[in-house]
RNA sequence: GCGCUCGUAGCUCAGUUGGAUAGAGUGUUUGGCUACGAACCAAAAGGUCAGGGGUUCGAAUCCCUUCGAGCGCACCA
């Protein structure tokens, strides 16, 4: 267990012992810090269950905590707010333990295995902006939850099925209509065949055919036949979707590295479909699915729904399946290969109907156990400063490479030639950049819907990534220049600032906490900013390698070695990573 | 129409299982480097927490209501 949560442990019992049961004590830090650097507010909750004055709940209380010696300058402020403070020896002591072992100051959970679907990537389609946030959220989400404890298997879940393919393999049919994939009477191996389309031709070529597809009915339904062909894994048709499923991934996949996002599984909705039948003969078992205007739909409503609730689409009246359907396979699939205690999808939270609708119909068919926890962890979209979704200035989508070179081209001009080589200043200044980006991405709640703006996005001053590597390789390099020094213990404070530091780095596991529990990293990369200011202040008011005093210098020392390893976990929770030098 | 989310400083956002004096960054004004790395630190100014009502010892947070915004409501994914 944490010290943090010890310590709350501790205050429980003492409140017991002065006579008063409490359900949860929260130790919270004080919002009058004049006051004391803790504050307790049971006694107001008490008042109501004893029936007796909150001043008085609160004196009993402070007799208790007053024979304990670890704690000073006990009072009792307003209504009944009790103020603790701990003592210099005792503070660092605990500081001191943290040095010795990190794992004191971290509460890992009981073991569960989660399945992770995020990204959100589509083959034949480019990353733009708004695959950030999936990327981001769940990758740091994934390693939050690994480093408390749970088994997180991440998976890209590729967009590689329905009408999009349908729409790629006509078009390339109509430019190449020659391609041994559409001729009848082939028969060899078509890896043999030279495909005269790259990635960037993809990118092209589904837009195109997209609107094509809006403005030509025929277009549409010669799509929609292929697509069926396709599923159907009707040979040729198939073949080429493999290839072009293949050139596409290895384009993402590059973008992905470039985002430090790394999938265990790089499964797709195809991958799923080999469920389909199986899917379908449990839900004919179960009796559940209805015809309905000549497709097969799956009831979901429930008698207390206020809002809507439209039918879940099984299967179309043409005979194809649905996204909805393909997303049941997928809980099939993972249920059969994985058998997770829960699956949570990190999508945008305009689809929390589908996910409701699809969460409902597997429950419907028990398609996992009742204890398997479905999550739905829906992020805000990304809106132009006009407040629509975002777009570029010709009115389309901002690619994730395009974004990343923006940021890059501020970041290198920035780069410290005096302390970075010639050689490193360009990666130095990709890695500055995805920090930025990372950071400025995962600073607001998940679920808010925020202004994306590209050039503040490239602001490389105050609460940014930058000023976060920043400051950590400042930390790293004054840890390098007295290394020649005492440093492991923590038994002297010179000023508030240092307290507060101390203070900050004990309340860690309750934000880790806090944000598995929220599915949010704003905890996160709020905290981090806060101990990197409190740092930095601390930092400019004193000057640790000159110091006299042995003692103080050895304690700011350990305090810098304890924020350093801080900083570096969680900038690798949220998967940014540190240059050397910048 | 029904439902979901939201409205906090000039701008971008935190803060909501109810706690004391509502925070941060940015922008504006101002001070601090022959460096333990100034992508830093310090200070000032900036608020009827959309409006109104209610519950409570206590409300940005909970309830009701008005106004405003975004999103979603089966054969796209």
């Amino acid at each position: 267990m944490s010290i943090i949560k010890d310590l709350e442990k501790d205050i429980k019992s003492i409140v017991e012992k002065s006579g008063y049961q409490v359900e949860n004590l929260i130790l919270q830090p004080s919002g009058r810090r004049d006051l004391g650097q803790f504050q307790l507010n049971d006694a107001m909750n008490l008042a109501k269950v004893y029936k007796k004055s909150p001043r008085v709940i609160a004196e009993d209380i402070v007799k208790e905590l007053e024979k304990d010696n670890r704690f000073t300058n006990l009072n009792i402020a307003g209504p009944g707010f009790i103020n603790i403070t701990l003592t210099d020896e005792y503070l660092g002591s605990l500081l001191t333990k943290i040095y010795e072992d990190k794992s004191l100051n971290i509460d890992k959970r009981e073991k569960k295995t989660v399945v992770l679907d995020y990204g959100g990537a589509n083959v034949a389609k480019a990353l733009h902006v708004g695959h950030l946030r999936s990327a981001n959220i769940g990758e740091a989400l994934k390693r939050l939850a690994r480093t408390l404890g749970y088994e997180v298997i991440g998976d890209a879940h590729l967009g590689d099925y329905g009408r999009p393919l349908g729409l790629v393999i006509l078009e390339i049919k109509k430019r190449y209509p020659n391609l041994a994939y559409f001729d009848e009477n082939y028969t060899g191996d078509y890896s043999d065949v030279e495909l005269p389309i790259t990635n960037k031709d993809l990118e092209e070529i589904y837009p195109y055919a997209s609107i094509k597809s809006k403005e030509d009915e025929k277009y549409l339904e010669e799509a929609r036949e292929i697509t069926f062909k396709v599923q159907n894994h009707e040979r040729g048709y198939y073949d080429l979707w493999k290839r072009v499923v293949e050139i596409s991934k290895a384009d993402i996949k590059q973008v992905y590295d470039m985002l430090n996002v790394d999938f265990d599984l790089w499964l797709g909705e195809s991958d799923a479909a080999e469920y389909i039948e199986e899917l379908t003969r449990i839900y004919e078992e179960k009796n559940v699915l209805k015809e309905s205007e000549g497709a097969l739909i799956v009831e979901v409503k429930e008698e207390e729904d206020k809002s809507p609730m439209p039918p879940l689409l099984f299967k179309r009246s043409n005979g194809t399946i649905s996204y909805e359907t393909t997303d049941l396979a997928t809980i099939l699939q993972r249920k059969e290969e994985i058998n997770p205690d829960e699956i949570w999808y990190c999508v945008d939270a305009r689809q929390e109907l589908h996910f409701d609708q699809v969460f409902r119909a597997a429950r419907k068919a028990e398609l996992v156990d009742d204890k398997v926890n479905l999550e739905f962890i829906g992020f805000g979209t990304m809106n132009g400063t006009d407040g629509k979704p975002f777009k570029t200035r010709d009115g389309g989508v901002m690619s994730l490479k395009d974004l990343i070179s923006l940021v890059e081209e501020e970041t290198r001009k920035r780069i410290n030639p005096d302390t970075v080589e010639e050689e490193k200043r360009e990666s130095v200044a990709k890695t500055v950049a995805i920090a930025t980006l990372k950071y400025a991405d995962l600073l607001p709640f998940r679920g808010t819907d925020y202004i994306f703006d590209p050039e503040k996005f490239s602001d490389l001053d105050g609460k940014t990534g930058p000023y976060l590597l920043y400051s950590t390789i400042r930390m790293k390099s004054l840890l390098e220049k007295g290394a020649h020094l005492k440093i492991g213990e923590i038994t002297k404070f010179k000023t508030e600032t240092e307290k507060e530091l101390s203070l900050t780095i004990l309340r860690l596991p309750i934000i880790l906490d806090k944000a598995l529990d929220s599915k949010s990293l704003n905890d996160i990369t709020e905290y981090i900013y806060k101990l990197t200011s409190l740092y930095n202040k601390f930092y400019s008011e004193n000057k640790i390698l000159t110091e006299e005093d042995q003692e103080l210098q050895k304690s700011w020392l350990t305090l810098t070695k304890i924020v350093y390893d801080i900083n570096m976990m969680l900038l690798d929770m949220l998967a940014i990573k540190v240059p050397e030098k910048m």
